[in-house]
DNA sequence: CGCTAGTCCTGTCTGC
DNA sequence: TGCAGACAGGACTAGC
């Protein structure tokens, strides 16, 4: 579910703990770790040292040497929350107490997400593509990644070994304002063409992150609170409503099993 | 190697 | 009202 701009809006609110020690660890089912280098139990007395992201994970790096990573998948939340308040959820499968009065919880009705408990980023990030909002992300690297491509462009923005943290919204938001039809095969993709999507992946996922995310259905920020983006999606889940730019409708097709949305006029 | 389809899981909505 | 089926923001894999 969470994408780049609803994790990016977690870590900033998860920037509230920097410094709080762990008191005490629940782990209320084990089959949402995805890999084990330490016992859970071991972060108790540990303090957040940073907090971090990337692509769609989220990292806490514990002191002096702990690392938690977390992936929310399709449903999954993380947030604070008072320590006394009782949460009574069979989909709450993993909190951490903090020395501040807080907790944190990770909750997924789905568990495609998970959790990793590791001493070192590298065996689980090091695939990953560049962060389409950092300077390493260039027109020359989506040029050279497009480059004889015949899949759809669309399936290939939502590869993370290729790029880090699009998903379904904001690979068709990115899409309809750089006026690509997402089931274009990559490599016909014009020069002015992958300028356009150059420019529209980081101004959807930016603008994105100034509204707090997109809360389509069960994505909350680290308080619980909803994004605002979904007031200024163009394209994704508005099939059959009018395109905000020419009226048109906007058309829902299938594409490598997923849903994609898009305006037929605008885009080419 | 590149690509597609199937799989994991629960909740919600639609149509009969 | 009940029930079956489709579908949902993700990512891995087996197989062609």
């Amino acid at each position: 579910m969470p994408e780049l701009p609803e994790v990016e809006t977690i870590r900033s609110s998860m920037e509230a703990v920097k410094g709080c020690r762990a008191n005490a660890i629940e782990l209320f089912r084990t089959d949402i770790i995805r890999r084990q280098e330490y016992e859970p139990q071991e972060l108790i007395g540990q303090a957040v040292e940073k907090v971090s992201r990337r692509g769609k994970f989220l990292i806490f790096e514990f002191s002096p040497k702990n690392i938690l990573l977390v992936h929310l998948g399709m449903s999954g939340r993380f947030f604070l929350s008072p320590a006394a308040e009782e949460i009574r959820d069979k989909h709450v499968h993993f909190i951490v107490r903090l020395d501040n009065g807080y907790k944190l919880v990770y909750q997924d009705p789905r568990r495609f997400g998970g959790l990793w408990f590791l001493f070192s980023l590298d065996p689980v990030l090091s695939k990953m593509g560049p962060e389409p909002l950092e300077d390493d992300f260039t027109l020359t690297y989506l040029t050279n990644m497009c480059r004889n491509r015949k899949v759809a462009i669309k399936t290939l923005l939502l590869n993370q070994n290729l790029i880090a943290g699009l998903g379904n919204i904001y690979a068709d938001e990115s899409l309809f304002s750089a006026r690509i039809r997402p089931e274009r095969p990559a490599g016909s993709l014009e020069g002015r063409e992958l300028k356009a999507l150059h420019a529209g992946i980081r101004k959807v996922l930016q603008n994105s992150i100034t509204q707090r995310g997109t809360t389509f259905r069960d994505y909350r920020d680290g308080l619980k609170k909803e994004g605002h983006f979904q007031n200024y999606l163009q394209v994704y889940g508005r099939e059959n409503q009018a395109c905000k730019i020419c009226g048109c409708e906007i058309k829902k097709i299938r594409l490598g099993g997923r849903s994609s949305h898009f305006c037929e006029k605008c885009q080419k």
